[in-house]
DNA sequence: TACTGTAAGTTCTTATTTGGAACCTTAAGC
DNA sequence: GCTTAAGGTTCCAAATAAGAACTTACAGTA
């Protein structure tokens, strides 16, 4: 099965899963959180490749998630801010926060 | 950048998500905490072939979220159950569940 | 005019991951 | 000695991701 195939499942989790569960959707939506709100800036913090931020940004604008608009005409420059139903997945990813917090510490390698 | 290398990311947000960010990992989390604990229940749970739950099981063993114990000698039988490091991840769950009943309603296809 | 820089992407090739199905192992029941 | 069951592993084709270069549109400047 594919994973986009959890978009009408039963459960409400997998849905969720459906459209955020993914490696870097919810590293743009922190992002977005931190008050990140541009393309390259996504594309630096999070490490991900431009394709992929590219891709991402579209899924969650699609998703109501995130809103594009321009704030510049000549030449056209976006901006994606987070949606009223953006901002109330906070909760979500402050338990994240919180778990690795408490149970991932950092582990200092090579530059000690 | 590969998505592991996120492991020792300053962002506590990040380091979660290199374990458990991905498509299927949380959805066999959801299934413990619902009460399942054997390979084919999560390979039929959530859908995933059952190279993926076999891959993600062992990862969330190696992590110390899941504890894989014999619960059969003979023959040798699994199953997996939460450890207290993974039962403290319900949090992040519970905010997954809120923002997809809220958010994402179930829209009846054919058979509605 | 041409050159440099910035923002927001797209395109290309290669590498890794996933999907789907079949197969393997150990043991119980008939 | 055949079938069923649990818990995986192996195989190949298809999808997705990584990394880098390229594109478009405009501003500044020499």
């Amino acid at each position: 099965m594919k994973w986009t195939d959890l978009d009408d499942n039963w459960c409400p989790v997998a849905r969720t899963l459906s459209l955020v569960g993914d490696r870097w959707t919810l590293l743009i939506l922190r992002d977005c959180f931190l008050g990140l709100s541009r393309f390259d800036q996504f594309a630096e913090s999070t490490g991900a490749t431009r394709h992929i931020v590219s891709d991402r940004l579209k899924r969650l604008v699609e998703a109501g998630i995130l809103d594009k608009r321009a704030y510049s005409q000549r030449p056209k420059r976006y901006e994606y801010v987070l949606t009223i139903k953006g901002q109330e997945f906070a909760p979500a990813l402050m338990a994240f926060r919180d778990w690795g917090k408490k149970h991932l510490p950092v582990r200092r390698t090579s530059t000690g």
